[in-house]
DNA sequence: GGGTTAAGGTCAATGGCGTTGGCATAAGGC
DNA sequence: GCCTTATGCCAACGCCATTGACCTTAACCC
C-alpha cells in the first residue's frame, strides 16, 4: 500500500486526523519547514512530522513518494518565496541583482532548509519559472542566445551554490557553531607566523571578513562581465567560450 | 567508554583486528572513499565502515569521536590531494587558476565524499595549508591586505561552493540519475513557448551547456576582475569593496 | 438521504542506523 | 615476565524510514 500518491490537484476526500487538522502537501511543507528550523538539517524524520501535524508518520507518504520527494518540495517552496519577493524594473542589471539576492535571501531564511535541498534541482514549477525569467532578462539584453545561456548557467549555479554553502554556516546547531568559533580560535588565530606568514600578518582581515557571505561579490564580478560583453561584444571574448580555457570540458550531470 | 580519542601522533600500541588488518586514521579515511563510492554519499555507516575494515563498527571511535569527525578528516584528505596535485610557477594567475581547477578536480574526483565535506571547514593542517598558498599568491602581485582578503575570500568559496554544487550531480546514483534526466525530459524540453518563450527558444543550448561546470567560467571571472584591479587600482573600485552595495552585510558564521 | 467506494488516516512490524558500556586481550615499558 | 592500558569486540539501546493491513468516513450517485 502507500504507493500510489495521489497528486495535490486531484484531491477530493478530506480526512480530518485525529488531532483535527486537514492535511495537505501545503501542510507538509510548511510543519516540515517548521521542524527543520527546531532541529536542525538532519533533524527532519517522518516521526517529528507526525507529531508536528498531529498525524501518524506514516501519513507523509499519502501525499508524497518518500523524504526525498518532499525534500524537493521544500526546495521549490524556497525558489517560489524568492520570486514571489522580487519585481522588474525593466533594468537589466538591476533585475538580475535582484533576483540574485532575493534566490540567496530565501534559502538563507531557512538555513536548514537550504542545506537540505540547494544543491538539488526539483522540476518544479516554481524553480521553472525562475529559469524562464533569467532567461528572459539576459535574452533581453540583446545578447546572443547562446552567451545568454552560458550567462544563465552562470548566474543560477552560482546563487545556488553560494546559498547551500551560506546556509551551511548558518545552520549549525549551537554547539556545532561553538566548536566552529573555538576551532577559529584555537587554530587560525594562533598559527605562528614563522610558519603561516600570510594568515598571520592578514589575520584582523580575515576574522573581519570571513563572517560574511562572499556571494554579493561574485554577483558584482558577473553583473560587470556582462556589462562589458554587452559593451564590446567583439573585443572581449568570454571567458566561457573561450575554446582555450583549460578544464571546462569534464561532464556534469544535469 | 569510546569517549577517549587518541590523536593519531600519539598512539603506539597497534593491535591487530580479527581480520589482521591493522588500524589508523588513514585506513578510516581510504575506506571510507571506497565506501561512499560504492554505496553513496548517504550510504557512509560505521557498520559499513566496520565491514570494509575487517572490523567492529564501534572500532571507529578508537579513531574518531563520531561519523561527523572522520566526515571533516575526508574533506582534508581531499583537500591535501588538490595541493598535492599543483605546483607553483610563480605566475599569479596560471597559479590561482591552477590551484582552483584542483580543488574542483580533487573533490569531483570522489563526488560521493565531496556532497558530505564540500561546505564544511575542517580547520585540519592540509586546509590551512591551502589558505595559506593562495594568501600567498595573492599577497605576492602587490594588493594590498584588505583586498587581497576578499579576493581570497570570493576565490575559496567559490571553488566550494561548485565542488559541492556540481559533486552533488555526479553523486547521484543510477537510479536517480535517470528520474533526474526523465524529469529533464518530461518537463523542461516539453514546455510550451506560448508560456515559457525563454526556455522553448533556448533549449537546444541549455541541453548542450547544463551538463557541464560553470566553475571554470566564473573562476576566470575572478581572475579577470583581479587583474583589472591591478592594472587599474583607483579607477575601479571592487564591487566587494563598494559600501553601497546592497545585500553585503548579513552575517555568515564561519 | 441511503448505499457504495476508495481516499486517506492509523497501527504494528521490519530491518537498518549511530552510539555506548562492559569486557577481553595483547602491546610495550619496565 | 609482569603490569598497565590502549584498543579491539560484543550486546544492547533508542532512534530512523518505510510498508502492508486494517478501518473510518467523505464524496459521489441515485
Amino acid at each position: 500500500m502507500a504507493k500510489q500518491v495521489v497528486p495535490e490537484g486531484a484531491r477530493r476526500r478530506r480526512r480530518p486526523t485525529q488531532g483535527g487538522t486537514v492535511l495537505s502537501e501545503e501542510h507538509f511543507v510548511r510543519a516540515a519547514l517548521r521542524v527543520l528550523r527546531e532541529h536542525g538539517s538532519t533533524g527532519l524524520t517522518a516521526r517529528r512530522l507526525g507529531t508536528a501535524l498531529g498525524a501518524d508518520p506514516s501519513t507523509l507518504y499519502r501525499y508524497f513518494a518518500g523524504m526525498d520527494d518532499l525534500t524537493r518540495a521544500i526546495g521549490d517552496e524556497l525558489m517560489g518565496r524568492a520570486l514571489d519577493g522580487w519585481e522588474a524594473t525593466g533594468d537589466w542589471r538591476v533585475d538580475l541583482r535582484a533576483l540574485g539576492l532575493a534566490i540567496h535571501a530565501s534559502y538563507l531564511a531557512h538555513p536548514q532548509a537550504a542545506v537540505l535541498t540547494a544543491s538539488r534541482v526539483s522540476g518544479r514549477p516554481r524553480e521553472i519559472a525562475v529559469d524562464e525569467t533569467v532567461l528572459g532578462i539576459l535574452r533581453g539584453t540583446g545578447l546572443a542566445d547562446p552567451e545568454a545561456v552560458r550567462t544563465y548557467h552562470a548566474f543560477i549555479d552560482q546563487s545556488l551554490a553560494f546559498a547551500a554553502l551560506d546556509a551551511g554556516s548558518l545552520a549549525l546547531t549551537d554547539q556545532a557553531r561553538a566548536e566552529d568559533e573555538a576551532m577559529w580560535q584555537s587554530t587560525y588565530a594562533r598559527l605562528p607566523a614563522a610558519s603561516h606568514p600570510h594568515i598571520a600578518a592578514t589575520a584582523g582581515h580575515l576574522a573581519r571578513r570571513m563572517p560574511h557571505s562572499a556571494y554579493p561579490a561574485v554577483l558584482e564580478m558577473l553583473l560587470e562581465h556582462t556589462a562589458a560583453r554587452l559593451e564590446h561584444p567583439r573585443e572581449r571574448p568570454s571567458a566561457a567560450s573561450s575554446p582555450a580555457e583549460p578544464g571546462a570540458s569534464f561532464t556534469r550531470r544535469r
